[in-house]
RNA sequence: GGGGUGGUGGCGCAGUUGGCUAGCGCGUAGGUCUCAUAAUCCUGAGGUCGAGAGUUCGAGCCUCUCUCACCCCA
């Protein structure tokens, strides 16, 4: 093929960089651009530009033939139309991302260019195109393997082992493309056995209070941004995933960050596991001197079976959420048991029971102290320091697994939900989970972290 | 220009193959307990599910038109 070269830069020109006349009847344009002329309209090839200038230097490029490499789709259409239709069921694609390849199909397959006339970028290794570099989205899937090549000399057993591995994806929906045709299509072209994507979750778009998150203008919170407040990484996690756009856009705004925390995390979730911890640990006479007390006919306290059907059904939602990958659900459902944990408590009125019916607080208390130790696993995918924390102020297992299900994944043990945690056990000191944000250091960020990060740091200097 | 996705109580979001009085969190009104980080718990108010038409015994979910927002493609 032809394209225009720019002999002062010393590179190929992508059709935006070059300018010219518009070579259209009437219109005669002096300043369209190489792919389309926006006075008329009209599409254009660079080459079809009358007295074409590099946009970069000015200088007047000249034609020469170049050769690129290309995917050729078209022949593996049937290969992969076969992959996407069973993976997509069998993996449980998220709506969005079924739709957004669907319409790649529909518009046809057609050959895709991976090679670039850029500077910077992977090399091609070959002879004949030591000039170029690759196409950024057929190189970086196969970092995924490269980068487990880099790791362990035995990648292939999870690269070339579809039998026994299911690979899972997270992305935003600009990128699924990249992953559900071009590069399936790329390991499927090989006629080599790969590991192929099974399951696919891809999100919509997060905004940023009124406007758009943009990396390139430096608008929103990052990384670095994020760290600089303070703010734990477990109420990042929690806020992020509790609002993840699963189905349409989502907002991210400060105000809504501390009203999930103050109100979720620490009201619900945090007071729960404290209230219950800080009575055990209270001294005899008033508590349990950190001793869980035995509950030997939890079974016939109405209220504890109750919590613990309810319990159990939650688990299992929990479960079939998680499998399905709907995060947001997933830690709903936790959440929603942690709540019930505080009802519970509530109506029981353990304060009153502790002198009037001391075997019924038993009880209560166990049941609570187990239902601290379920959250702690539910959520730990969630909020890793979170769990942990729990673990060790519970004194339990914080190294081996943890688990609220026997070998064969029954819940039966969450059914009976006082019995996740022993008898006797003498817990760790319980402190608060979490440190309240309070309207000022709101009110702070929402300005500190307003505009651009060039205009930010524009206005600390 | 073609195509796609979304528009659900004040705000932020759920609603699986169309089916019991449309849910959840926050906010809001009233009440409640006091073990707990003034946290908990209960009750209530508040929605013609963007607009209009159609299919159906029945539609937030299906079809068409319109409108607004965003995205993709050429």
């Amino acid at each position: 093929m032809q394209q225009l070269y720019c002999e002062s830069c010393q590179r190929f020109l992508a059709d935006r960089f070059v300018v010219g006349s518009c070579p259209t009847e009437g219109c005669y344009n002096d300043f369209a651009r190489g792919d389309q002329c926006e006075k008329c309209g009209k599409l254009l090839n660079s080459t079809d530009l009358v007295d074409p200038k590099c946009k970069v230097c000015g200088v007047t490029p000249c034609v020469r033939d170049t050769d690129h490499l290309f995917l050729e789709l078209p022949q593996l259409r049937e290969k992969l139309e076969k992959y996407i239709d069973e993976t997509s069921v069998a993996g449980s694609w998220s709506q969005n991302a079924i739709h957004i390849t669907d319409s790649w199909l529909k518009e046809g397959l057609k050959p895709r260019c991976i090679t670039r006339d850029l500077k910077w970028g992977v090399p091609v290794p070959h002879e004949k195109y030591k000039d170029k570099v690759f196409y950024v989205w057929f190189d970086a899937p196969i970092g995924y393997i490269s980068i487990t090549a880099c790791y362990t000399p035995e990648w292939e057993k999870w690269w070339k082992n579809p039998e026994n591995v299911e690979l899972y994806q997270f992305m935003g929906k600009d990128n699924v493309p990249f992953h559900t045709v071009m590069f399936p299509s790329a390991l499927l072209g090989t006629g080599e056995n790969w590991t192929l994507m099974k399951t696919i979750s891809v999100t919509e778009y997060l905004k940023y209070e009124s406007g758009k998150f943009s990396k390139t203008r430096g608008i929103g919170v990052f990384g670095n941004d994020a760290k600089a407040t303070n703010i734990p990484a477990d109420v990042w996690r929690y806020y992020l995933l509790s609002n993840r756009p699963e189905a349409s856009d989502a907002v991210f705004t400060w105000t809504d960050l501390q009203a999930k925390f103050n109100n979720e995390l620490i009201n619900n979730l945090g007071n729960f596991v404290n209230r219950v911890l800080s009575f055990i640990a209270k001294p005899e006479g008033a508590g349990y001197s950190s001793i869980i007390p035995d509950a030997p006919n939890a079974d016939s306290h109405p209220l504890s079976q109750s919590l613990a059907e309810t319990v159990g059904k939650l688990v299992e939602q929990y479960i079939d959420a998680m499998d399905k990958v709907k995060l947001k659900q997933g830690l709903k459902i936790a959440m929603a048991i942690s709540s019930e944990g505080n009802a519970y408590l509530q109506e029981s009125q353990f304060w009153k029971l502790y002198k009037q019916d001391a075997a019924s607080c038993a009880i209560v208390m166990k049941t609570s102290a187990a239902l601290v130790y379920l959250l702690a696993c539910l959520l730990e995918p969630f909020m890793l320091s979170f769990s942990k924390d729990v673990l060790q102020q519970l004194n339990l297992c914080t190294k081996a697994q943890i688990s609220f299900c026997d070998e064969k994944r029954e819940i039966a043990k969450a059914n009976r939900t006082w019995d996740l945690v022993p008898a006797n056990h003498k817990i760790g000191k319980p402190v608060p989970l979490f440190k309240a944000l309070d309207n000022d250091a709101v009110a702070r960020f929402r300005e500190v972290f307003a505009g651009s990060q060039a205009e930010r740091n524009a206005r600390v200097s």
